[in-house]
DNA sequence: GTGTATTTGTTCGTATGTATC
DNA sequence: CGATACATACGAACAAATACA
């Protein structure tokens, strides 16, 4: 469970972090992120907030989700 | 997304949108209201703002809400 | 084929803090 | 001071699709 500060929304701290673990390649294509229950359980959040950083760094198109899936590392599906 | 007038607060005014697609028929039994967050979208308000709304036009009798399910037209859950 | 578990999607309910009018 | 409004964040419940034993 990471320590998270007050001067930042939690999504935006977590969010952060998740994405240096994309860039840094410890997040790799073709393996699902952790699920948003787990995001939750690791940083102790709640999912509603997982959810939103998840949607955050979709946004920014690192990521892309599957329904019923998980969230993928890449701008979207065209790796098959 | 709807433009808002300043005269006025923004509840009052979605709320009286709303009230008139109700009475219009464009809302029709049976069928949920847009939800929270959709209200939020369409007039470009908080969720919190368009909670406001759904419960003044439930005071009003105009609609009912059932938990986790969403909002709808008629006084009650007498329409089975 | 049949369940069971997992995962995302969606909804309302609630509370807190901040800012503005 | 109260009303308005936004952002954040929690919880609870259910659906639907997928994966797996």
């Amino acid at each position: 469970m990471i320590e998270l500060r007050a001067d930042q929304p939690k999504w935006r701290q977590v969010a952060g972090i998740l994405r240096q673990r994309i860039e840094s390649g410890e997040y790799r294509p073709g393996v699902p992120l952790p699920s948003e229950t787990a995001i939750g359980q690791e940083f102790g959040i709640a999912r509603g907030t997982a959810r939103k950083i998840i949607a955050a760094l979709r946004e920014e198109g690192l990521i892309y989700t599957v329904p019923q899936i998980g969230s993928f590392v890449g701008s979207g599906p065209e790796d098959a």
